[in-house]
DNA sequence: CTTTAATCATGATGTTCATCATGTTTGATG
DNA sequence: CATCAAACATGATGAACATCATGATTAAAG
């Protein structure tokens, strides 16, 4: 049952798409390659066409979730409202790959670990273009520090079991970074 | 071969040190029953005398090593000094529980989700009691904004496979916390 | 239109693991 | 010291899963 070229592109991207959600919602472990496949309309035979081995997915997964997450545009403190929102927290089979896989992928291939560095540098960099800050390298430390608080807030209020401190958390973060000294 | 009162104590107790070392390391899914058991210096099949599942034994480890972690004392500055240092970063196995596992509990036992929730309510009362800030209010807002750089500050820079860029988060982070209005 | 080879489906295979069944030793109890 | 049961060891068991082998279908190329 061979495919058209365009229909096998469309496939792996399809793979793709739907491996990004399934890991952020279960972690890479939860995720079989038979229930990727089979999100994606296929059979899990027809996997290893795709790709080397579940590794390899994981690794071309987080580039092209990374490339697909949107950066931030405005400003630092509309954008981390938008990060630190409810919203956000509630979706994560369609947020922040970071936010969702980061503990896990450092244990992953150099490849998946050389694409979530990729995505971080690239996040700080559009982040320190629009950061407050008198010089360069004030702006890339607001965009630093801001980054690292926004992913921790995210993470955190995830983990947390009260929705009272959950919500709380997100909060008194986003005040936190849109507080800081340099604005 | 029945063992002392006391020596089965000591023998839970190992099988907790040592299964939140390799937790912190490895992660839930890649640490086998076996495993833990056999750095515990025993047996796998002991393992069920001491706890009813792989489930229960991952959400008693968290109460565990988050209750032997040592939380900050002095001032929030000295604090984040310690736990924004390179060696607390290439520390997985005794440093912060949260910082190795978090994104992973998320899909945990509710017991597991429990321990972290409460581990994180203690964690932001001691950041409360030494952070900068004139009124309560102002205080809780810097924990609470400060540990969620601080998580995600050590995240980030265990993930970068980029040696300058995890070292300089870690610092910028640092100061960036350091630095913030109301001190 | 014929040939070729790529894409996917179907159906193994072998391993890894959590969990359990059973046996052995020996603290604890009186 | 005799009994009992707890704690651990040894050795299954059965399921889940990544990966592979093989075959069918049909785009693509000439």
């Amino acid at each position: 049952m061979k495919v058209s070229r365009e229909q096998m592109a469309e496939n792996h991207r399809k793979i793709l798409e739907v491996a990004g959600r399934l890991f952020r919602e279960r972690g890479f472990d939860a995720v079989t390659v038979a229930e990727v496949m089979k999100a994606a309309g296929l059979t899990h035979g027809g996997f290893y066409g795709h790709f080397r081995s579940k590794e390899d997915l994981i690794a071309e997964t987080l580039a092209h979730a990374l490339a697909s997450v949107p950066g931030p545009t405005a400003s630092l403190d509309r954008y981390a409202a938008g990060y630190l929102s409810p919203r956000h927290r509630d979706d994560r089979a369609g947020g922040c790959p970071t936010a969702a896989l980061a503990t896990e992928t450092i244990r992953q291939s150099p490849e998946a670990r050389a694409a979530m560095t990729a995505g971080l540098k690239k996040q700080i960099d559009a982040l320190t273009a629009c950061a407050p800050g008198d010089s360069a390298s004030e702006k890339r430390r607001a965009a630093i520090g801001s980054w690292s608080a926004m992913v921790g807030a995210v993470i955190l209020a995830r983990l947390s079991d009260d929705p009272d401190l959950s919500t709380e958390v997100l909060r008194e973060t986003r005040h936190w970074v849109a507080g800081t000294r340099t604005n």
